[in-house]
RNA sequence: GGGAGCAUAGCUCAGUUGGUUUAGAGCAUCUGCCUUACAAGCAGAGGGUCGGGGGUUCGACUCCCUCUGCUCCCACCA
C-alpha cells in the first residue's frame, strides 16, 4: 500500500471511532480482573467543549487507556450535570428572545420548555468529546437528573433530614438578583472594586422627631439602603462620641428616629467610628441586630429594587437609587463628602450580579461531622490529592466550614420533598403519599390537597456529590444500610479524579462526605488536580476576552491526536496550562513522524538470503534494551501522575531512539533489502512503541497498528497489553551512547569542514572504547576505525568521555586553531581539577561525606588528568609540527 | 487582613529525602543541508550560576531567615 508522505487524521479518526463503539470496546462489566475506574467531572449538560474539558478528558482518556492496556477492567462513566442556575438561566434568556417571560409560566410550562431544551443541546458535549477519542462507556451515560438519580438525592435530603443534619431556618444569604435565588457561600466571587464612600450627616433628633443643629457623621458605601437603618452603633470605649450616648438620631431625608447604640465590634479607626446599622442588608450588621434586639426591616425586593419599606424611590434598581438618593441627600445638606474606596464586593459566580445579603427562609447541611470525617480522609491519605499541595488549603476549608445552604429558589433542579400542613408544620418524605402518612399523624383529617410541597429546588451539587455512587446504584444513597449491587461493590471506590482545583469543594470534599457516609469508604483514591488552561500572555480564557480557542476547529485542523498531545505536552500537575497553538503543532509534527517512520518500515523489502550486519544487530540489541528502561521511566512517571514526563520519555524514545539512531542503523542500503531479523525486530520494536503511544494518541496507533500486519475483526491496539520492562544492560546503553557521541563527533567534523557524508574518512581511537558497538560508528559515521598510533598532529581531535578520537585530516587542519581549542580546552579542564582536589584535600569532606561520594571524586580526578594529559600530548605534538 | 504557593536558559517546565548536575528537557534561535521515510524534516551550534541578600553545612538549585516580584485561596471593618 503506498501512504502518502504526510498524515491526514481527518481520514482516520471517524473511522477508528465507529469502529470502537461498534465493538463495544469502551464498554465493561464487572468480572475477575481487576476494576480501574473513573467518573467523568460531569459537564454542563448544555455546555459545549472548551479548553479546559480538552486538557480535562484528554487526562482522563490516557489514564483509562493506560489502565486498559495494563490489563485492568477499565470503565469510565460519562454523563452530564443538570447545572440548575446556569441552565435555568440560559432557558429564561432563550425563553425571553421569544418573547416569553417566566414569571408568565407555571412550574410545570417552564419545565417543559427546559427539558425540551435539554434533550435539544444535552447531547452536544458528548458528542464532542467522542471527537476528541474519549473512551468512555457511553452504554452508561447518566444524567444528573435522571429520575433514578433524582430518587437518589431525594432519598439523601431524606436521609439526613430524619438524621437532624437538614434544618430550615432564616439566615443572611447571598442572594443573586439575577438569577433570583440565593447561592452558595462558595458560589460567590469576592472582586476588589472601585466605589465610593459617603459620609452623611445623620442630626440629632430633639426627642420630638425634629432634627437639632447637632450632627454626627456616618461612612458608607451603601446610601440607598439609610431607610432601613435601624440604629447608629458606636464603640463603647470612644471618647469622641461619649455625648451621644442616650441620644436618638433622624436618618436623612425620611426623618425616622433611630437609637443610638454601643456594641465593640464598630472599629474606632475605620471610617468615622459611627456605623449605620442595616440589619436587613448586611451580615455583620444583621448580628448587631440581633445583639440589641432591632427590628429588621427589608427595603430590596428579589430583583435587587427599594420596595414600598423604602418610602422613597421605590421601584428603582439599588444601583439607581444610589446614584439618586445621593443628589437627594447633597441637596438636603446630608451629604458631608464622598471619596474612592475599593472594597471586596461579592459577586454570583453564575450570573455576575452583585451579590444581595438578604435575610431569607432557606434549608440548610450541618456540614461539621461530614466535613470532619471528609478531612480525615484526606489526612490519613485515603485520598490523595495531587499536587499535594491542596492538602493544606483543603484543610484550612475544612476547618471553617460552615453549614451548606442547599435551596435554591429555582424550578430546574430535585424539589425539595418538604411538604407544609395548613398549620406551618412541616413533613419530609420522599413521595407525597408517604408525606401525607406523616402528616395524618399529626392531623388525621389532612388529605392530598392540604399538602403544599416545598417550592425550591436543590443545589446542583447535592446531587453531583453522589456522582461516584449514583451512576452505578441508585438505591445506595440515601440508604447506608442498603447492600450495595453488583456494580457498585465492584467499581467502588474509583480509582482517580481528574478535576480542576477551582471544584475542589464545591464537589471533591462534598464527594468525600457522601462517601464516607454511605459507603463508608472514599469515593476515589486520587485526585488529580489540573492546572486552569490560560492563553498564552497568562489570561484565563474566557468569551469576553476571545482567547478561547474552539476545541473541536482545533480537531478538524490538525487532528484530536495532535491537540491531546498538544495539550499535554505544557501539563505538568497542578500548574496552569500556558495554552499556545503551536504545542497543537508540535503534536501535530510527531503524529507525522510517526507516520513516515511507519512509511519507512513497511517500505522495506525482506531479503531472506540477507545476513544480518553488523550494526543492526548492535542496534537491534540496544533498542531492545532501551525499550525496557524507557517502559519503566514511563510506569514509573505514570504512578505519580507526571503524564507530561511519561509523554516526553515515549516522545523521546520515538524520535531520537527510534528514528534518529535505530532506524538509521538499521537502513538497508539503497535499493537493497533487509535481513529477516532485522526486520521482524524492527516490526516487534514499531509495535511496542504503538502501544505506548497509543494512550496518548489513539487514533493514528490503532490506524498504523491495524495497517502493520493482518487483523482479524474485532482485534484493536487499545486493548493489546503494554509492554512490559524486561531486565536491561545499562552498561551496554552507555556504550551505545558513546557511540553516538562518536558518530556526532565525526559529524561534527566533517560539518566544519565542509566534507561530505559520502565521502568515507578514517577515525583513529586511543583509549577504551566499547569495540562492540563499533559497527554503529562505522556505518554512521561512515568511516573507517582503526586504532591511533605515532603521531596524531595531522588530525582533528575529539574526545568521547576519556576516549581520545582523530579523523587525519592532512593539509585541512588549522594548527593556530587547533592550538588555540585545546589550550582553552585545556584550562577548562585545570580548572575542574583543581576543584576537585580542593574538594579532595579537604578533609572534613572525605571524613564526611558518603563513601561513594568520595569515589566519584576520585573518578573525576583521574578522569580529568587523564584528558589533561592526553590534551598535553596532543597539544605538544601540534606545536613542534608548526 | 489571614493563609498557601511560585520565582531555574528567549518561552514552558524538570531537577524525587543536600553530594556522579561548574544544572537538564521540549519549543524557539543560529549555522549548514530539498541526503531516495519525513523541510510538519535532517545534521550541528549557541544560550542559564538557579529572583536579590544573609545564614546552616565538608558540600546548597535543593534546608533556614530576610527582601523583592507574581499567583491562588480564604475573609463581615461599614
Amino acid at each position: 500500500m503506498e501512504l502518502p508522505a504526510k498524515y491526514d487524521p481527518a481520514l482516520t479518526e471517524d473511522k477508528w471511532y465507529a469502529y470502537w463503539l461498534e465493538n463495544k470496546f469502551f464498554h465493561s462489566e464487572p468480572d475477575e480482573r481487576e476494576p480501574y475506574t473513573i467518573v467523568i467531572p460531569p459537564p454542563n449538560v448544555t455546555g459545549i467543549l472548551h479548553m479546559g474539558h480538552v486538557l480535562n478528558n484528554t487526562l482522563n482518556d490516557v489514564l483509562v487507556r493506560k489502565a486498559r492496556m495494563d490489563g485492568k477492567n477499565a470503565c469510565w462513566v460519562p454523563g452530564t450535570d443538570h447545572a440548575s442556575i446556569a441552565t435555568e438561566n440560559k432557558v429564561v434568556q432563550k425563553l425571553a428572545a421569544e418573547g416569553i417571560k417566566k414569571e408568565d409560566l407555571t412550574r410545570e410550562q417552564f419545565l417543559e420548555h427546559a427539558w425540551e431544551w435539554k434533550e435539544k443541546h444535552g447531547g452536544i458535549i458528548l458528542n464532542q468529546l467522542r471527537k476528541l477519542g474519549a473512551s468512555c462507556d457511553w452504554d452508561r451515560t447518566k444524567f444528573t437528573m435522571d429520575p433514578e438519580l433524582s430518587d437518589a438525592v431525594i432519598n439523601t435530603f431524606v436521609y439526613f433530614y430524619n438524621k437532624g443534619y437538614i434544618y430550615r431556618g432564616v439566615r443572611m444569604v447571598n442572594w443573586d438578583p439575577v438569577g433570583l435565588t440565593a447561592v452558595s457561600d462558595e458560589e460567590v466571587i469576592h472582586k476588589d472594586t472601585v466605589s465610593k464612600f459617603y459620609h452623611l450627616r445623620y442630626f440629632i433628633s430633639d426627642g420630638n422627631g425634629n432634627p437639632t443643629d447637632k450632627y454626627i457623621i456616618i461612612a458608607t458605601t451603601r446610601p440607598e439602603t439609610i431607610m432601613a437603618d435601624a440604629a447608629i452603633c458606636i464603640n463603647p470605649e470612644d471618647e469622641r462620641y461619649g455625648w451621644l450616648k442616650g441620644q436618638k438620631v433622624l436618618i436623612p431625608l425620611i426623618n425616622k428616629e433611630i437609637p443610638i447604640i454601643e456594641d465593640s465590634y464598630v472599629a474606632m479607626d475605620f471610617g468615622t467610628g459611627c456605623l449605620k446599622v442595616t440589619p436587613a442588608h448586611d451580615v455583620n450588621d444583621y448580628e448587631i441586630g440581633m445583639r440589641h434586639n432591632l427590628p429588621v426591616l427589608d427595603i430590596i425586593d428579589d430583583h435587587g429594587r427599594l420596595n414600598e419599606k423604602a418610602q422613597i424611590l421605590v421601584g428603582e434598581d439599588r444601583f439607581d437609587a444610589r446614584k439618586k438618593i445621593v443628589k437627594m441627600l447633597e441637596e438636603a445638606g446630608n451629604l458631608e463628602k464622598m471619596e474612592d474606596y475599593t472594597s471586596p464586593i461579592g459577586y454570583s459566580e453564575r450570573t455576575n450580579a452583585v451579590i444581595e445579603p438578604r435575610l431569607s427562609m432557606q434549608w440548610f447541611l450541618k456540614m461539621d461531622a461530614l466535613a470532619k470525617d471528609a478531612l480525615e480522609s484526606v489526612e490519613s491519605g485515603n485520598v490523595k490529592l495531587i499536587p499535594d499541595k491542596y492538602r493544606n488549603t483543603y484543610r484550612h476549608w475544612m476547618e471553617n466550614v460552615r453549614d451548606w445552604c442547599i435551596s435554591r429558589q429555582l424550578w430546574w433542579g430535585q424539589r425539595i420533598p418538604a411538604y407544609y400542613l395548613p398549620n406551618g408544620q412541616v413533613v419530609v418524605a420522599a413521595t407525597e403519599s408517604e408525606a401525607l402518612t406523616l402528616a395524618q399523624k399529626i392531623d388525621a383529617d389532612l388529605t392530598a390537597a392540604d399538602l403544599r410541597q416545598d417550592e425550591d429546588v436543590l443545589d446542583t451539587w447535592f446531587s453531583s456529590w453522589l456522582w461516584p455512587i449514583s451512576v452505578f446504584d441508585t438505591n445506595k444513597a440515601g440508604h447506608p444500610e442498603a447492600e450495595p449491587n453488583k456494580d457498585l461493590a465492584y467499581y467502588y471506590p474509583t480509582n482517580d479524579l481528574v478535576t480542576g482545583p477551582d471544584i475542589l469543594f464545591f464537589w471533591v470534599a462534598r464527594m468525600i462526605m457522601a462517601g464516607n457516609e454511605f459507603m463508608n469508604d472514599v469515593p476515589f483514591r486520587n485526585v488529580y488536580l489540573t492546572g486552569i488552561v490560560r492563553d498564552k500572555l497568562g489570561r484565563k480564557m474566557s468569551k469576553t476576552l476571545g482567547n478561547s480557542p474552539d476545541p473541536l476547529v482545533l480537531i478538524e485542523k490538525y487532528g484530536a491526536d495532535a491537540v491531546r498531545l498538544g495539550m499535554l505536552l505544557c501539563s505538568s500537575a497542578g500548574n496552569d496550562i500556558l495554552y499556545d497553538e503551536s504545542q497543537i503543532e508540535q503534536g501535530r509534527n510527531f503524529n507525522n513522524k510517526v507516520w513516515n517512520a511507519f512509511r519507512l518500515v513497511t517500505g522495506w523489502n525482506v531479503d531472506e538470503a540477507a545476513q544480518q550486519p553488523e550494526a543492526s544487530a548492535v542496534a537491534v540489541k540496544w533498542f531492545d534494551n532501551k525499550l525496557s528502561q524507557v517502559v519503566e521511566t514511563v510506569n514509573d512517571h505514570f504512578s505519580k501522575f507526571r503524564i507530561s514526563d511519561a509523554l516526553m520519555a515515549i516522545y523521546k524514545l520515538f524520535w531520537d531512539d527510534f528514528c534518529a539512531w535505530y532506524l538509521e542503523a538499521v537502513k538497508p542500503a539503497y535499493g537493497a533489502g533487509i535481513d529477516k531479523d532485522t526486520y521482524d525486530a524492527t516490526i516487534g520494536f514499531f509495535d511496542a512503541l504503538l502501544k505506548m503511544i497509543h494512550p496518548i494518541m489513539p487514533f493514528i496507533t490503532e490506524e498504523l497498528w491495524q495497517n502493520m500486519a493482518e487483523r482479524k475483526a474485532g482485534e484493536t491496539i487499545m486493548n493489546q497489553r503494554y509492554p512490559q520492562a524486561k531486565p536491561y544492560d545499562t552498561e551496554f546503553i552507555t556504550a551505545f551512547e558513546m557511540a553516538c557521541e562518536a558518530v556526532a563527533g565525526v559529524r561534527n567534523i566533517r560539518q566544519s569542514k565542509n566534507l561530505s557524508p559520502r565521502e568515507s574518512l578514517d577515525l583513529k581511537i586511543k583509549g577504551a572504547f566499547p569495540a562492540e558497538v563499533l559497527p554503529v560508528v562505522v556505518k554512521l559515521a561512515n568511516v573507517t576505525v582503526a586504532e591511533a598510533e605515532g603521531d596524531m598532529s595531522a588530525a582533528q581531535r575529539f574526545m568521547v568521555r576519556t576516549v581520545e578520537m582523530f579523523v587525519p585530516l592532512t593539509g585541512l587542519i588549522n594548527v593556530e586553531e587547533e592550538i588555540a581549542k585545546l589550550e582553552t580546552e585545556l584550562a577548562y579542564q585545570q580548572k575542574f581539577l583543581d576543584s576537585v582536589r580542593k574538594k579532595l584535600s579537604n578533609e572534613r569532606f572525605v571524613a564526611n561525606a558518603p563513601e561513594a561520594v568520595v569515589a566519584v571524586e576520585r573518578k573525576k580526578e583521574s578522569d580529568s588528568l587523564s584528558k589533561i594529559e592526553s590534551i598535553t600530548t596532543s597539544l605538544n605534538a601540534l606545536k613542534n609540527n608548526k
